[in-house]
DNA sequence: TAAAAAAACGAGCGCTCGCTCTATTTTATG
DNA sequence: CATAAAATAGAGCGAGCGCTCGTTTTTTTA
């Protein structure tokens, strides 16, 4: 499952919130990268554990003091409101999403329906990867703050954009057989999004990542008209 | 639009808050039914408003007295907890999904594409007409009471089930190429979904419920494998 | 129109929220 | 080991929350 994203970043949550202090140093407060980070992870992963529960603003600063060990006054050492807080995590869901997705081998990206196969099976491997971040970003971003809630919707157009863009290459070659490119792919979107916003809903019917992303790939390239000559070799890209 | 709708029920905000104010009659305190009525949408429209503006968490009970002309006591006469009043929505958008989609006329059930188009049709034209219901019941259903959570998810599988009926006589009928309706059922819901939850995106791009339902429609089919020469007559079955 | 019933009111209660600030502990330095 | 600097702690602040309840206003009844 990894495959695809194997040396395309560090997605753990170490490795995410080491981003998160490079964006973030001129007002994150304590000074030795090694502390901070490892502080940074158990916020992070604390608050994302409790709002996904129950929501971001359900979720008080004293239930993530308790929970992740850390003091009021610690918390605010690493952000100077709870929405910067929020807006922290959006940013680096975000960040991740479009550096990956635009990161296709050139040898895949040459090819329209290999480039649509790996990126759906790129956009699953990685919201699997950085589950819990994905939920929260998916959940709050639209009840908070005005910037938040730009951010996101940028964030969501890019990401459409690479999709219409690998759709129109293919329309143009002759490989799919769809009208209008930018309503199919402002449709695959949401089909994406089910795999981690419904999460339960697909593991009690037992569907894997890898299973999820190649049966996504076959819906939408029947839908697509895909020439049925064409991707002849290997469905997934993935495994 | 409307046309898949008619005669089917009443989905202004009035006619659905005396299915609330039915469902409720004991908790509610006000007596006579043309009062508590008025009030009751007076109330849930104010709710709606401020809710999907900046989430149902943020929306003080202050802020709806002060927005719906009832004073805080008022209010309390309608509903005993800010949970109880959540839960008056939900429980009113499932069982206006649950009475809409199960109610296909006989001889549009009696054949599984044509059922399965004006299902696609039906789905897009309720929740046209309950648009703020849907957005709220979508965006506040999961960070909230157990109970809100248990009857979201009961209500979206049944809708599902509904989905896959028709997806399953279709393919046993050969209308069909579909190797599994139960998965391709579940991607339908989210495509559904989009249309109000990405409302303001597809706004943007000019198209009209009856449009995102017709291409919908014909999008679904093809990844269904439909039998290209069976569904000859007309496409929408809406207007 | 006077008495009774129903509805509407809104200040106030207890509590928890986001956030601050000083005191204390821990770590690095010479 | 003494001293300076960095990091942590958690009680306390004012604001705003959901909710209650005694009072006032409106409507119905006879």
């Amino acid at each position: 499952m990894k495959a695809v994203l194997a040396g395309r970043g560090d997605f753990s949550t170490e490795g995410l919130c080491r981003s998160i202090l490079e964006r973030h140093r001129d007002m994150i407060r304590v000074q030795k990268p090694h502390v901070a980070v490892a502080k940074l992870a158990r916020i992070v992963e604390t608050i994302l554990k409790l709002s996904n529960r129950q929501g971001f603003h359900a979720t008080s600063l004293r239930e993530i003091s308790a929970e992740s060990g850390v003091s009021m006054g610690g918390l605010y050492s690493y952000f100077d409101s709870k929405d910067t807080l929020l807006l922290m995590i959006l940013g680096e869901v975000s960040a991740a999403t479009t550096s990956v997705l635009e990161g296709a081998p050139g040898d895949v990206a040459a090819d329209p329906a290999r480039h649509l196969r790996w990126l759906i099976a790129a956009h699953v491997a990685l919201t699997e990867a950085m589950l819990p971040w994905f939920v929260f970003a998916f959940l709050e971003a639209k009840s908070f703050p005005p910037a938040g809630r730009r951010a996101a919707v940028e964030s969501e157009e890019a990401t459409e954009a690479i999709f219409r863009g690998a759709i129109e290459r293919g329309a143009r070659q002759g490989c799919y057989a769809v009208e209008d490119p930018a309503f199919a792919a402002g449709l695959i979107k949401p089909l994406l999004q089910d795999w981690y916003v419904k999460r339960a809903k697909w593991r009690r019917r037992g569907i894997t990542a890898d299973e999820y992303a190649a049966r996504v790939q076959a819906f939408v390239e029947r839908a697509l008209g895909a020439d049925p000559a064409g991707p002849a070799k290997g469905g997934t890209a993935a495994r």
